[in-house]
DNA sequence: TATGTGAATTGATATATATCAATTATGGAG
DNA sequence: CTCCATAATTGATATATATCAATTCACATA
């Protein structure tokens, strides 16, 4: 039904990554989007590909476009004095970044970057509103995820605030695992220092907490591939032990 | 022009608190709706005053209501295991709240307790939805609001994790009067332990710090009441002095 | 295979912050 | 006004975490 209609669009659309983007089954926000809507939304959307390593959208630059990943893995950053800096959290395959200023002040509250070659497409912020005041699903779809972005992006924080180091690794270890990757032994790709920076401590603290995983017999490490051994250990240290 | 709109209203709703709530210019999201849309969001509203001290919404209890603050001071607080807490923010008259969970999980993610006696309406959360769907404009408006407050909340966090605690002091202290209190010497009503916590510091640490301000002449205290004497010197040290 | 460059690791030490304990102030009840 | 309970303050100490420096590792390039 969904991917029928996509099939109306045209082949331009398919060659391009709306098939995947916007027909990924329930957790996709276009899938309430009539054949109209989406054509809307799909004329002069922009396919751009970045390399790992890559800014994709930069902090307190204005925002005029929306970004919807269609392949890669790309890291939310917000970025502080000096060179200090907090990742957020990571965006796997078929998410949509707002980058924070959506609806409010037009600028963007955190940088994205590619940590993988990502391919994405670059949606005008316009498009978007106009929706909004089309179709009150997509409303109310747009209304859902942000909430739920933002309220994971908050519990994290809330988490750094209130626990020591080794809790901290564990979330991290478990958001891995469970929320980006999916697989038990994965490759998390991410530096020591990118994966110190997600929990808001230096390197050298990360690599000494996650030795003590090692040497628990918690986790294996070879170089980013990072296996869990013991998920329920994991757990209860994450509850502060 | 507004204000006529809640005139034809009714008298119910005047001697309520809806013509305080939904009429104070620019910054209501209610001013996009029609008389017949208020007509639906004030009907079987309910009004409840909380004494200083008391649960507005638990953490982690389902959420039917959104609640709309009419006069009074409340903070919102991530509870975390053990007794952690962390005051995310204030929150003044005239602002809703929606605990976090609104369209997502249907659960607070938040606890939101009166600081001060505080006067508000409940108002049940399909009614926003309904609102929501009839009224592209409230949706956009909604939008905007649920953005804003996520964004003021990450922003602080990622101060609290990236600063020392001068600077964080440095932040609160001009979140209370800036956008709090918004006169210069303000009576805080916070205890110290309080306001510690919406710094992520102990009690023991908050007073050190307030006291080598004082010393520093940056700030005169006197109980909860607080008088900032050199606005610039906390700027800079917000900016990691 | 050699070689160089950056990342990862380890160790020694410094420092920010928390904890624990004691004392002083404050405001309400009788 | 006095007494009591609670909050605020101060001090001494412990601990989590950062910093600095050195070494080892990984791996691409010549």
């Amino acid at each position: 039904m969904e991917s029928r209609k996509l099939d109306e669009v045209c082949d331009k659309c398919k060659e391009n990554c709306c098939s995947r983007c916007f027909d990924d089954g329930e957790d996709s926000i276009f899938n309430c989007l009539t054949t109209d809507e989406l054509e809307l939304l799909v004329k002069e959307k922009r396919r751009i590909h970045f390399k790992a390593g890559e800014t994709i959208l930069k902090q307190n630059t204005s925002a005029s476009h929306v970004v919807c990943v269609k392949s890669g893995l790309a890291k939310i950053i917000a970025e502080g004095n000096g060179d200090k800096k907090l990742i957020l959290r990571l965006v796997a395959s078929h998410s949509i970044l707002t980058g924070g200023g959506l609806f409010i002040d037009e600028f963007r509250h955190f940088t994205i970057q590619a940590v993988t070659a990502v391919d994405c497409c670059f949606i005008d912020s316009d498009k978007i509103y106009e929706l909004v005041s089309r179709n009150s699903q997509f409303a109310f779809e747009l209304l859902k995820l942000n909430n739920r972005q933002n309220m994971e992006m908050l519990n994290n924080l809330v988490g750094i605030t209130q626990k020591y180091m080794p809790g901290r690794v564990s979330d991290l270890l478990l958001y891995l695992k469970n929320k980006i990757f999916q697989t038990n032994p994965f490759d998390a790709r991410l530096s020591r220092q990118e994966l110190a920076d997600m929990t808001s401590m230096t390197m050298e603290s990360f690599i000494r907490i996650l030795k003590e995983f090692k040497l628990a017999g918690i986790i294996s490490v070879e170089g980013t591939n990072i296996h869990i051994l013991d998920e329920d250990a994991l757990n209860l240290i994450s509850r502060k032990g």
